[in-house]
RNA sequence: GCCGCCGUAGCUCAGUCUGGUAGAGCAGCGGGCUGUUAACCCGUUGGUCGGUGGUUCAAAUCCACCCGGCGGCGCCA
């Protein structure tokens, strides 16, 4: 390992002593006989001034002709000057080439979309990419703490499988063998096998949805977090999701500050503060209604409505009580009303719409079967979730939250595919 | 799957409606500049106009089909 030092450690530096830096030449200006160079490590930009006369004579030249996202090694000067771009900057003696880039780097100002997401390998050295992954890391890390500090054990599941969570039409088919078997799209069946011996479980892992979904809220292969716990009903699990979100919002607000900040978003704790608002399906439809919209009970919300609902709200808020017909089969009828289901929806504010699903599951056998059927679907397909039933079932709930959403939301992305080192959507699985 | 938009120089685009032999900015290359930070100034290279077929004396431009991409819907996290 021959790099110790890094362009954050040369903030704590005095002015004046001398330090090395390795890093990637981000940008150039020359000025003749003086020449900047951004300088770009994981940890930040540093500008460094290479003047000739001050600089050997062999490093000015280098300096001179070096080429973009070259990797080199400078050595110089630690010089507070409130020109430069972080208020500190290097004043170059020696520069040395590591490694020369062979053509002209492809990403420059004014590039379009299409291009840089062909050449996506490449913007990810952009300073934007660079902190959203920042933030993501952190946000991943963070729920984990949450949910191990409240009892949750991490499980990893398949990532082939044989059926479908939510029917069929939308999983990818793979040869597995000479059979056939599918990616999955959510791995809540094998966490409600788990919570009969771990209780409170979570997993994140990807799914992978087949649709031709064009939209700025979709990808074919998303990062998904997912709860299961034992003994929970409907309130049990809408309380652990409010706090998962909040301990989100509230550690990422501390621990990504500066991220944040660079991205120009503030993200205050208050904007995901429990308790959320919480409105049954008739109450959202009683809303929508008032608003105007053609709708009527029974219908699911559209995109639209959605986004209608979601501008009423400053907070997360939970839509719950859908009608049964619009749920998949395994959601739990609510005793009082089987005409609709125990599910708990949680809606980002500002039209963001969609960012967590879940709810109560059917922990009764026969129950169970019997919304099998009436679904058209084949029980034997189920079998071993079915059996699930048959042994000690209790009731419990659980949810999936996708990461690549709630960080759309968090930092008001344009499409969530830039929350992903290489997003995959129907018309992109390369780079 | 449905609806809409786009494809012209390495990149970003104008030119398409009203057919007449290809244009700008940036990048590159050459030169200049000791305080820029999307640096700037002068000069300059660069194009089978996404593909195929059709209409026409003549097609980047009009027509048909195809390919690729973007956005919206449905579906969802």
């Amino acid at each position: 390992m021959y790099k110790t030092f890094y362009i954050k450690d040369v903030l704590q530096c005095r002015e004046g002593s001398e330090v090395e830096l390795i890093g990637w030449v981000r940008s150039k200006r020359r000025h003749g006989k003086l020449i900047f160079i951004d300088l770009r490590d994981s940890t930040g930009v540093m500008q460094v001034a290479v003047k000739q006369g001050i600089a050997d004579e062999s490093s000015f030249v280098k300096a001179l002709e070096v080429g973009l996202e070259s990797a080199i090694k400078v050595r110089g000067v630690v010089k507070r000057d409130p020109r430069a771009p972080e208020g500190v900057e290097l004043h170059c003696n020696r520069l040395e080439i590591l490694s020369e880039s062979l053509d002209d780097f492809p990403i420059r100002k004014g590039v379009g979309l299409k291009f840089l997401l062909d050449n996506r390998h490449l913007h990810l050295r952009s300073p934007k990419v660079t902190t959203i992954m920042k933030i993501r890391a952190n946000l991943m890390d963070i729920a984990r703490r949450w949910l191990k500090e409240n009892g949750f054990i991490e499980v990893n599941c398949p990532t082939f499988i044989t059926a479908a969570v939510e029917g069929g039409a939308t999983l990818f088919k793979v040869d597995y063998f000479g059979r056939v078997a599918y990616l999955t799209q959510s791995v809540q069946f094998y966490q409600e096998a788990a919570i009969y011996s771990l209780e409170k479980v979570y997993s994140l892992q990807p799914s992978f949805r087949a649709e031709l979904s064009r939209t700025r809220r979709h990808l074919t292969e998303f990062w998904h977090l997912e709860v299961e716990m034992a003994y929970a009903e409907l309130n049990d699990i809408m309380k652990v999701i409010e706090e998962l979100i909040y301990a989100i919002v509230n550690g990422l607000s501390r621990e990504s500050e500066k991220e944040l900040r660079d991205l120009g978003r503030v993200v205050k704790p208050e904007i995901a503060e429990p308790p959320y608002p919480k409105i049954r399906y008739s109450e959202a439809l009683d809303i929508l209604q008032q608003k105007g919209v053609n709708i009527s009970w029974g219908d699911d919300f559209g995109a639209d409505e959605e986004r209608i609902l979601s501008k009423e709200f400053e907070k997360p808020f939970f839509v719950t009580h859908y009608p049964r017909e619009t749920k998949a089969f395994y959601h739990m009828p609510d005793p009082g009303n089987p005409s609709v289901c125990l599910n708990a929806d949680l809606l980002a504010p500002g039209g963001y719409g969609e960012i967590v699903g879940g709810g109560q599951r059917i922990h009764d056998y026969n129950l169970l079967v019997e919304r099998i059927k009436e679904n058209g679907l084949n029980v034997e397909d189920y079998k071993w979730y079915v059996d699930l039933r048959r042994y000690g079932s209790v009731p419990h709930s659980g949810f999936g939250l996708g990461i690549e959403r709630m960080l759309w939301w968090l930092l008001q992305l344009p499409h969530i595919r830039s929350a992903c080192l290489f997003p995959r959507t129907p018309t992109r699985v390369y780079p």
